[in-house]
DNA sequence: ATGAAAGCGCTAACAT
DNA sequence: ATGTTAGCGCTTTCAT
């Protein structure tokens, strides 16, 4: 493979003009300039990432820390981050741990070797020595989807959002209404959160426990597990609202199968609106997740971060909006 | 950032043993070597990834060249890809392709700065440009789901498999039946191949090209935009075969919209079974590609290449198997 | 504006 | 078994 000095024998010019204009500074003749650019066209040289990354100290990548379960929720997102850090002249690599965080060391120690300019967590990590190194590293981070109170993140308001997904199946007239989580992460809880409150301030708050089950995943497989759980309790209801639409989507599985109809028997809403929401029988009404906006904010705030240009202390919202589709209707008791 | 002449200071040795403790050399005393390792557990050492990359000339990295529609079906594929990936000792970079092949040049730069230890191939490139760089390079690569002449590959059987698919709706009565395909790869020309030879098969191969419909990508936007051609076209007709799951549910999608009834009034069959098509109303007849076999093979099959063992030649063909759902039944025409 | 030289952290060849 | 040394490809002082 051609190489910097390469270049520089051809061109009769040091390595370190080469390097000025591969770097775009100012202080080469225009001559030179030219000549080392048509030598760098002609040969096809790239410049060694390696021994790049290793004099300046930098990887130019970002990590993404991602659940390894990688539902359709996160891919969706990790598209709209990764062709914005892409935009920003980043790599992305992943750093994947598994739900039951068995693998949040192989995960520091990953870190460490690969050495990433800046993390976005798209996944919560519940070991404190995790967040202890991320701030000793000083390594510029971003929460996104969630948040950890005192650092970055770009997120909805999740308690919000769910209170007026649960406020839309009160207004339909539901009285007697289900929740499927998980605990998995912050969000789900606080997605319960919203859930409750709306019950109760409608007045309906009852069997509080009996009204939610907690799942160990957020996947279609354990939005069904969660749905017969909660028809083995009871089959008194008429709605149920799940904390994310892979949850949603096993959850109306397991009422179909049981011979419910959506929505005539039960309704259903969902949460982050996925692609794949539309197009569902029936269509699926969700809480939509702005995935472009959060894919771009957590994308330039962790470049602000590594370009030093943090303002510190940023905590961004993004706006959420219930998406009305045909999984919910008219209580008909 | 501790290093490694840190921790021969510390112990008073020099970091060529340190080295040879941490690659596991034989030729280290066993009191040295447990110092070392002590030291390295009590500072947290972990070496440093770019320096090694420059020495040994290698990234322990492997590219994942995929098209940044990345659809769920990918995303699937992917999953066991990276597991057996990382089993092996490798991270994993995306290289993303959009589809119209506008970023392959850019692919292919990236490809030269990041210098890969090996690449698996989700997304069929066209460049063949490409591919001479690959053979010029030497560079270990593996497709996966597709086959290109010549080079080593990991798939099943497209046009079989698409023959059965078929021959499944023939056996089930249908005559007239529709396919919806995609261009984007030659596995989406196989999969219609295998449609016309079912058809030819069972005597009923009229108006050619009126049966086909080709669209841009395998989403399911652009399977309900198939669909809609089909329906525009004519509505005599009781089956569909659509090359992926993703158009298949597009399509059940814009024939719901239409008033059609799945199965009574049309049977669609998909092709890939990702994990959703378990999860629809109807549940999706589909052929089931072995996802966990073709990450497997494919990356020891890359392994294998990158530390010199291959054999050479191969072109592994994964078994395939028609699932059959509730979206396809008897024709009661 | 340009070149010479040092050094990033590591490994491997070569001594001993 | 261990240390010394050179060098991977690049950037960046520091001269000039």
């Amino acid at each position: 493979m051609v190489n910097i000095k390469d270049i520089a024998k051809k061109a009769g010019i040091s390595p370190a003009t080469i390097s000025r204009v591969i770097n775009g500074k100012s202080n080469v003749s225009p001559e030179k300039r030219d000549l080392v650019l048509k030598l760098i066209e002609e040969t096809g040289y790239v410049p060694n990432q390696a021994a790049r990354n290793m004099v300046l100290r930098r990887s130019f990548t970002v990590g993404i820390v991602i659940s390894d379960t990688f539902n359709m929720f996160q891919r969706q997102l990790f598209s709209f981050i990764e062709r914005h850090l892409t935009s920003f002249g980043y790599h992305t690599m992943f750093f994947f741990v598994t739900f039951d965080g068995s693998s949040e060391d192989a995960c520091l120690a990953k870190l460490k070797s690969v050495k990433p300019d800046g993390l976005i967590m798209i996944h919560e990590i519940r070991s404190p020595v995790f967040y202890e190194y991320l701030e000793r590293s000083r390594l510029p981070f971003i929460t996104a989807t969630f948040s950890r109170p005192g650092f970055p993140s770009i997120h909805v308001d999740d308690e919000a959002a769910a209170f007026d997904a649960v406020n839309h199946l009160i207004n339909l007239g539901h009285r007697k209404i289900r929740m499927i989580s998980s605990e998995g992460f912050s969000c789900g809880l606080q997605r319960a959160d919203g859930f409750f409150k709306a019950l109760e301030q409608a007045g309906v708050m009852r069997n509080e426990k009996d009204n939610l089950v907690m799942v160990r995943h957020y996947t279609t497989e354990f939005g069904m597990y969660g749905m017969r759980e909660l028809l083995l309790r009871s089959r008194d209801f008429s709605a149920v609202f799940a904390a994310t639409d892979e949850l949603a989507i096993g959850a109306m599985r397991a009422l179909r199968d049981e011979g419910f109809r959506i929505p005539e028997d039960v309704s259903v809403v969902g949460f982050d609106d996925i692609e794949i929401a539309d197009y569902l029988m029936p269509r699926l009404t969700s809480i939509r997740q702005p995935f472009p906006e959060i894919g771009e904010q957590a994308a330039s705030s962790l470049h602000k971060q590594i370009s030093g240009k943090y303002e510190g202390g940023l905590d961004l919202t993004a706006p959420y909006r219930l998406v009305i589709r045909e999984s919910t209707a008219l209580y008909s008791g």
